[in-house]
DNA sequence: CTGTTAGCGCTTTCAA
DNA sequence: TTGAAAGCGCTAACAG
C-alpha cells in the first residue's frame, strides 16, 4: 500500500501538501494539485483510516447495535439511520447483540476500542453497557428500548399506550379473557406493553391477573411456547395480545398446529409490524411503529449530540398506529 | 481516556512493559503484572485499537458486506459467520449495501481504508469492489453469488440444480405452463436458477421460452410486479418458479390480490426458505439453502485465507434440498 | 502557498 | 526481565 510518502515524493512535494490535498484543504495551488491528484492516480493510493484517525483522535463510522438483526423491524430502522448518516459524512456498521448482554459487551468495548465517532443501541437491557460509552465521551442513542440508569438520549415509541389499543380493539370485538405474551422481563419495552395490556383491561373491568400472562423471548420460537402454555394451563383465554412481532407469528403457528381457529375462537393483536403480515392467514392485526421514522431520528440525534456533546440528553417519543385486520375481528360474537 | 503512558506511571513501570501485560506476553515478572494490572483497573484503561493497529499493521475486525439485510437469508448467515470468527478472535461488522454497487464501493473503501481484516461479501454483481480488495492484498471470501472476473475463495449453493428441482416437482405435480420469476440479470445467482429452471422444462420436452420470464429485484415487490406482468401480458401461465424469497412473497401477494387461488389455479415454489413459510396460506413450497453452514463455511475459509494468503482459492459448493409444502401440490389435475 | 516538525498511542527491536 | 527509542501513516501548528 502506497503511504503518503510515496505520493508526495511522485509528486515531488511534501506530505502535508498531499494531505491538504487529499483533504481538500484551503488554497492549494492548481499546479500542484494537479501533480498530486496525478500522483496519487498512478499510485492508487488509499488514506489509512487508521492513521489518519488515531491523529485526528475522531473517526466517521456509526456503530449500530441491534439485539437482533432476524426482527424485520431492524431493517427498515437501520435504514433510515442510514439515509441520515450518509449524508452527514459518516459509514454505519451493524452489530448483533442477538440479545445477549455479553456479546453486546463484546461490541461496545469494540465501539470503544476503535475509536467510533458514536452508537446507536438497542440495548439488551444492562445500563453498564451503556454508561462504559457514556463515561468514555462516546456519543450514544438509546433506540427503540429505553436504558434505565442512564442519561442517554433516546428514541422510543409510546408501548404503553400501543398495547392499550390493542387490547382496546380485542375487547370491542367481544373478546372476553384476553391474555398477554409479554416479553424478557428485564426489558422496558416488554413491561411497558405488559402494563399497557393491563391498563386497558382494567378500564373495562375485566381481568388482568398473572395467570392470564406469560413470558417469551421475543423470538418466534418463544411466541409459540407461551402460547402453548396458555392454552395448556387452563386459562382458556379467547383472546391474545403478543408483545412482539416474532413471538406473534411463534404464536400463530401454535394455534394453526392446535387447530384452533383465528379469529373465531381466539383473537390475536401483535406488537410491531411484519412485512408479510397480510399475508398470513388470516391477516395479523399489529401494532405499528414508525421503524424508519426511528431509525432516522436516531441519527439525527446522534449527530446533534456529536455536534454539541454537553447538551442535556432528550427522549422523542413516536406514536405508534392500530392496524387491524383479520386476525382481531370474529365474525361472530362467541 | 487514559493512555498506555498513564498507567505506566502509575505502575512505576515502562509503557513496554504495559503493552507486554496487556498482550500477555512472555515471563513479566509476577509482582510487576499485579501493579499493572491494578493501575489498569484504576485508570479504566482501554488500549487504543486505532494505534495499536496501526502498529500492528492487522486489526481483528471482519466486514460482512451484503446485500439486503432485510432478507432472512442473511440473517442466519451472518450467525454462522460470528460463531467462527468469535472462534477465531475477530469481531463481525455488517454492512447493507442494499443491492447498489455505489454503496457496496464505499464500503468497501472503508474497509480498505480501516483495514479490516478480512472481508466476506455478497456481491453486488460488480467484480471491481472485490477485486479492489483483492489487490491490496485484503482477504476475502464471496458467499452466495459467484463473482466473475475475480479469482476469489467462494461459497455457493447448487442453484441450478435447485432451480430444476422445484421445477421438476411442479411438472410431477401436472402443471403444464411454468414460469419463471427470475432476478436481475447481472446476477449469477438469478441467471443460474433461471438456466436451471430451463433445462428442467426442455427435459420434459416442455416450452421455457422468454415469455414465460419475467425479471424482478430480488425485493418483494418486484415480485409482485413481475406476477402480476405474468398475469397481465396473455401467457397464462399455471405455475410459477420464483427465483428468489422475497420475490415468492410478493407474487403469492399478486395472486391473493387477484384472487387466483394456489395450488389449484397456480402452482409455487420459490427459491430460498422463510422462517414463516408454513404460515402463509397456503403454505410455502421452497429450495431451501444451508445458510447458517453457508456462514460457517465462508468463516472457516477466510480464517484459512488469512492464515495462508498466497494459496489458490478455492470453491465450495453446498447442496440445496426441496421443501415441497402446500403451493405446489395442487390437489385436482387441471 | 508550502515545507518542517512534532506527535496521536501503541508495539517491538535492541541493549542493558 | 525490563526500559529506551524508533516508527506505523497521517495531520496540524508553525515558520518561511
Amino acid at each position: 500500500m502506497a503511504t503518503i510518502y510515496d505520493v508526495a515524493r511522485q509528486a515531488g512535494v511534501s506530505a502535508a501538501t498531499v494531505s491538504r490535498v487529499v483533504n481538500g484543504r484551503a488554497s492549494v495551488d492548481a499546479a500542484l494539485t494537479a501533480r498530486v491528484q496525478q500522483a496519487m492516480r498512478d499510485l492508487d493510493y488509499r488514506p489509512n483510516a487508521l492513521a489518519r484517525n488515531l491523529r485526528r483522535q475522531r473517526t466517521s463510522i456509526w456503530a449500530v447495535i441491534i439485539s437482533d438483526i432476524g426482527n424485520p423491524f431492524f431493517t427498515s430502522m437501520v435504514r433510515g439511520v442510514e439515509d441520515v448518516a450518509q449524508g452527514a459524512g459518516y459509514s454505519v456498521v451493524l452489530c448483533n447483540s442477538d440479545e445477549d448482554p455479553a456479546k453486546e459487551a463484546r461490541y461496545v468495548a469494540a465501539a470503544l476500542a476503535e475509536q467510533m465517532a458514536g452508537v446507536i443501541i438497542s440495548s439488551t437491557g444492562k445500563p453498564a453497557n451503556v454508561n462504559r460509552l457514556i463515561e468514555a465521551g462516546t456519543p450514544v442513542v438509546a433506540i427503540d428500548r429505553e436504558v434505565r440508569g442512564a442519561a442517554v438520549d433516546s428514541v422510543l415509541v409510546d408501548n404503553e399506550h400501543g398495547a392499550e389499543l390493542a387490547v382496546e380493539q380485542l375487547i370491542a370485538a367481544g373478546y372476553q379473557r384476553i391474555a398477554c405474551i409479554s416479553g424478557p422481563r428485564r426489558l422496558p419495552t416488554a413491561q411497558q406493553r405488559q402494563r399497557g395490556w393491563a391498563k386497558a383491561l382494567r378500564a373495562h373491568r375485566r381481568p388482568a391477573t398473572d395467570d392470564l400472562v406469560r413470558y417469551g423471548d421475543f423470538r418466534q420460537e418463544g411466541g409459540y411456547q407461551a402460547m402453548a402454555a396458555l392454552l395448556d394451563e387452563g386459562e382458556q383465554p379467547d383472546a391474545v395480545f403478543v408483545a412482539n412481532n416474532l413471538m406473534t407469528v411463534g404464536a400463530m403457528e401454535c394455534l394453526v398446529d392446535r387447530g384452533i381457529p383465528v379469529p373465531d375462537r381466539m383473537g390475536v393483536v401483535g406488537f410491531d409490524d411484519i412485512p408479510w403480515a397480510h399475508l398470513v392467514r388470516p391477516s395479523l392485526s399489529t401494532v405499528v411503529q414508525p421503524t424508519y421514522e426511528l431509525g432516522r431520528t436516531a441519527a439525527l440525534l446522534l449527530a446533534e449530540r456529536i455536534a454539541e456533546p454537553t447538551r442535556p440528553p432528550s427522549t422523542v417519543t413516536l406514536r405508534t398506529e392500530l392496524k387491524v385486520r383479520e386476525s382481531s375481528a370474529r365474525s361472530a360474537a362467541s
